[in-house]
DNA sequence: ATATCGATTGACT
DNA sequence: GTCAATCGATATA
């Protein structure tokens, strides 16, 4: 029962890989307003705009591929446009879109998501009733923070490397607004390097984590 | 082999 | 505000 997802329209199909070859201060600045989707073997899909994001970098002491290169981060050291998909507190898995050129361990931490369409989807996913999330508090439930959106969204390990530059499963599209600002801020949740203020909001979203 | 802790979340005081 | 859940990756020996 497999649906094609529609690439023909301008807005949707998937973005380039040249457009993930910057380091990822930069990546994630430009990934603030495109747009992830996500689409399920059975054809469903569900689509939400990235409205927060945090960057991570080799030579970043909070990155994960700091120390050595090691077989969890091993996607991070991908060609830009590939997933890294990690499990984390033996309970949440976490997506990151890897970015600058493959060598070089780069990748940008998708930590918060404004729904668009597939919220009855994802609410089920996320164990809320579909009934609620009629409100936009409630809709804010869905995908504020790394843990919601792979839960949301179902993206788990299996994402690992994934290629989003296919339009298959699961990828982003261009921005639709230019006009948008960008809020920068120092990450959440690590203990290292806390003062680089390597995350970046959309202004004026809502549906920031935390 | 064993110990520690984490790019989180949700429940609870 | 505090804290448990829960497990794999990593560090140390």
């Amino acid at each position: 029962m497999k649906s094609p997802y529609n690439h023909s329209d301008y807005y949707t199909e998937p973005l380039p890989r040249n457009f993930y070859a910057y380091s990822a201060p930069a990546a994630a600045q430009r990934l603030i307003g495109c747009i992830l989707y996500r689409q399920l073997e059975d054809g469903r899909t569900a689509s939400g705009r990235i409205v927060e994001t945090e960057a991570y970098t080799q030579d970043d002491p909070a990155c994960h591929a700091f120390n050595r290169r090691t077989r969890r981060c091993e996607a991070l050291y991908g060609a830009g446009g590939h997933a890294y998909v990690y499990f984390t507190y033996g309970v949440h898995f976490c997506f990151n879109v890897v970015c600058g050129s493959e060598g070089w361990a780069e990748g940008v931490l998708i930590r918060a998501v404004e729904p668009l369409t597939g919220l009855e989807m994802m609410a089920k996913n996320r164990g809320i009733d579909t009934f609620e999330i009629q409100t936009v508090r409630k809709k804010r439930l869905l995908c504020s923070g790394p843990g919601k959106i792979c839960q949301a969204m179902q993206i788990d390990g299996a994402f690992n490397g994934h290629d989003l530059t296919t339009g298959c499963h699961l990828w982003i599209s261009r921005r639709h607004d230019d006009s948008i600002k960008i809020l920068s801020g120092v990450r959440v949740g690590i203990s290292k390097a806390k003062d680089r203020e390597w995350r970046f909001m959309l202004e004026g979203s809502t549906f920031i984590s935390k």
